[in-house]
DNA sequence: TATAATTCCTACTAAACCTATAGGAACACT
DNA sequence: AGTGTTCCTATAGGTTTAGTAGGAATTATA
């Protein structure tokens, strides 16, 4: 009964980091509403320590992802419309804020030998990557959890 | 002409020790041989430390991928031909061997907003990789690199 | 105007991970 | 014996990650 399920053969691909990012912005696209949230809800609804998404929040504003009003009622909404966000977005920028991101850059003078092979492999695995990444919207995870839930069958014991 | 081709978005999946890994076996099933290869051969080729391939290739041995002869002229080889050796079984085993590999292993307890649409995406992403992995052999490499530097033709300058 | 609640910015820290190195033991061929 | 190789274990430096902390700036409300 221990956590046994979703096993990934891939290693971290996501950093936590990135995960936290992906959640709030989730939350924010699921609450639909122009209301600011704040932190601390983001937090409580994700189980995400406050102080660290404070952190990642203020990227998420810079990059542009997120608007924010401070004061008394402040909080944090989506800067544009979830139709129009893709997780890839997010991904990219928050992944590719970390310093050395590239994979393979092969240098043309030194070829060894299964360069191009792997190369090639290389580039067919991220392309099946960001297709994955770059086609999905929020507003669709938003639309597919809303489905999932509403099909969701406890298991009541009479 | 600073190493700008093949820029990856795709943050580091494999690590350093499991792409020498991978080149190694690639090597050897490169070479056609059934003759053991030394070590420094195999590092020299694949441009890898050969004190740090030295390790690698001990857990490769102990995997069951490899096998190897000591003494005078001993060396490393394959433990199986390479057209039922995946590139999928080297990376499952190498970065296996880490710690926590879990992706997002969901504790059914508490189940936060997001759970279900998000496990689905990573599910859909570890398949897709998963696909590719899985698919390639060493035998598959190798003929594609054969193809591929027959096919190169080099920028002659009269 | 004062107060309280919030976001914002910068720095810091502890732990984990990655890459590589090192010393010497075990083994096999000559 | 002796030489060249694989094999095993330990260790160390650097980078990344995950999270914490203090306090400044901003805004609503009383």
């Amino acid at each position: 009964m221990m956590d046994m399920e979703n096993i990934y053969i891939t290693p971290k691909i996501i950093s936590q980091k990135c995960r936290y990012a992906l959640r709030a912005i989730f939350e924010l696209a699921s609450r639909h509403t122009t209301e600011a949230v704040k932190i601390s809800d983001i937090a409580a609804a994700q189980a995400i320590s406050p102080r660290f998404l404070e952190n990642i929040l203020v990227e998420l504003k810079q990059a542009g992802f997120v608007a924010s009003k401070r004061g008394n009622d402040g909080g944090y909404f989506l800067a544009q419309p979830p139709e129009n966000l893709t997780v890839g977005q997010v991904i990219a920028f928050v992944q590719g804020t970390a310093k050395s991101n590239v994979m393979a850059s092969v240098g043309l003078g030194s070829l060894r030998n299964g360069d191009y092979a792997f190369s090639h492999l290389w580039q067919r695995l991220n392309d099946s990557i960001a297709a994955i990444y770059n086609q999905m919207t929020f507003a669709d995870l938003v639309k597919e959890e809303a489905t999932a839930v509403k099909s969701y069958v406890p298991n009541y014991v009479i």
